[in-house]
RNA sequence: GUGGGAGUAGCUCAACUGGCUAGAGCACCAGAUUGUGGCUCUGGUGGCUGCGGGUUCAAGCCCCGUCUCUCACCCCA
């Protein structure tokens, strides 16, 4: 088969490959720990739903919804099914179907893994991507909101990655959205002819994207249309407070920003989104905010949440834009046996994996090349010790512990190799 | 889906206004060193120049198509 002729992953789709591998688990470890020290706990989804899930959850209207969904027709009664393009919907189907709100009123949930979307990639997005989320299920109380937005802050933290800013708005409610709503299409109307062709477009479509529109004219039009903060109603405008104050007293620093506005219909109340300077056009590390009434829609009970999902491949892009990414990989073995000579290799072998059993990670070589290779694979592997067996190991029953950095040698029964490996480092 | 840019060895890149057998560094393999890796030196493997067509005496280079990657738009983590 010739090179053109082979077949290759998917658009959008790469392969995470072992040298990326550290990285990735050191933001997933990171994440376990970080999120349980505010009592999260894991939930793992399926990777499809009903593709009613995603229509009735991220709203019709969507781009998501209408024209960026990997769907399939599903058994002879040719349910439709859907690859999902992200998982607060599904975590919250799994909450209403577990019945868990009648086990206890208020869950804190995380989940790590792919989410699908079939857009035209570019820098920082792709087709499969890994998010990093955490849904509070059970509660509109704006602590809830304000821990969320720390949690989401700490994580960027400890992950060591700085120069994080942190954007927060409301969105209202319901009711005081769409009084909003009316309120904007009257502002901007008269306006209408300097808006770019998508704003106007926009403008019956979901008048609240014209506010984070990035062509200039269009900002400038958005910058003196009436802000949603002198539309919030008392309740919602009180809450909105009360979460930017309790930001406050935990030394968080965040912007409020009049423009932010988020794609998904189940938004409600406080959004926030953390964005990376150093990223390109897609700048967001992490997006989330309250969502009220989705357990209500989805068939649940009346249940106040709030969300938020990182984006691992943004944010891996900062660290290594940043110097937070130096993270050397980890060898694949303690110890690297070598044979001499080929009739000892099956010697070896049964040496290798008696070492194994007892907890060493040892790596030996397969293909009868030179002892010269053989130390040279040691030395790539990065393997910290060595052991060169020959005629005379297998006659004597004792090895030469080889410390590949210093190149000091100590001889040891068999059965002392792997208390050896375990000793603090000499 | 729309627009810009780019495709040469595993990787990063050369190759003059179209002109000899497409080169280099790194990586890989081996030797220098017959019981020991890194450093050094020497040698070697590795290319349908993304693919298909066209122009030309001659194409990696020009033209058309196509695919892939990439950046941006829409949208979004």
């Amino acid at each position: 088969m010739s090179k053109s002729e082979r077949i290759t992953a998917p658009r959008g789709m790469p392969d995470a490959l072992p040298s990326d591998m550290t990285l990735l688990r050191h933001l997933e470890t990171t994440a376990r720990r970080v999120f349980a020290l505010c009592a999260y706990e894991e939930i793992r989804p399926p990777l499809f739903e009903d593709t009613r899930l995603f229509v009735r959850g991220i709203g019709e209207a969507t781009d998501i919804v209408e024209k960026e969904m990997y769907t399939f027709a599903e058994g002879d009664a040719g349910d439709s099914i859907t690859l999902r393009p992200e998982a607060t919907a599904s975590v919250v189907r799994a909450v209403i179907e577990h019945e868990f709100l009648k086990q206890k009123g208020f869950w804190k949930l995380y989940y790590i893994g792919p989410m699908f979307r079939k857009e035209r990639p570019q820098a920082g997005r792709l087709r499969q991507f890994d998010q990093i989320g955490c849904e509070a299920i059970g509660s509109s109380e704006p602590l809830v909101d304000a821990e969320s937005i720390l949690l989401a802050a700490r994580f960027f933290r400890e992950i060591g990655l700085a120069g994080v800013t942190v954007k927060v708005n409301s969105i209202g409610c319901p009711t005081c959205r769409s009084a909003y709503r009316e309120a904007l299409r009257a502002a901007l109307a008269p306006r209408m002819g300097e808006l770019c062709p998508d704003c106007r477009n926009r403008f019956d479509r979901n008048v609240f994207r014209i506010l984070d529109c990035k062509v200039p004219a269009c900002k400038a039009v958005a910058l003196a249309a009436p802000p949603m903060r002198e539309h919030l109603d008392p309740d919602c405008k009180a809450h909105f407070e009360t979460v930017l104050a309790l930001l406050s007293q935990s030394g968080q620093t965040v912007a409020v920003d009049d423009h932010l506005v988020r794609g998904f219909d189940y938004y409600t109340r406080t959004v926030f989104e953390l964005s990376h300077s150093a990223l390109g056009a897609r700048d967001a590390v992490c997006g989330g905010g309250r969502y009220d009434n989705l357990v209500a829609e989805l068939g649940g009970p009346a249940a106040g949440c709030v969300g938020f999902a990182v984006g691992v491949v943004p944010t891996i892009l900062a660290l290594q834009k940043g110097q937070g990414a130096a993270r050397p990989a980890a060898p694949a073995a303690d110890l690297y046996l070598a044979a001499f000579s080929d009739d000892v290799r099956a010697e070896v072998f049964r040496l290798a994996e008696r070492l194994r059993g007892e907890g060493v990670r040892v790596e030996m070589d397969y293909e009868r090349r030179s002892l010269k290779a053989q130390m040279r694979s040691a030395n790539k592997l990065g393997a910290r010790y060595a052991i060169v067996i020959g005629p005379d190991e297998i006659a004597g029953g004792e090895f030469k512990l080889k410390e590949m950095a210093t190149g000091v040698e100590q001889r040891l029964k068999a059965e002392a190799i792997a208390p050896a490996l375990r000793a603090p480092t000499t």
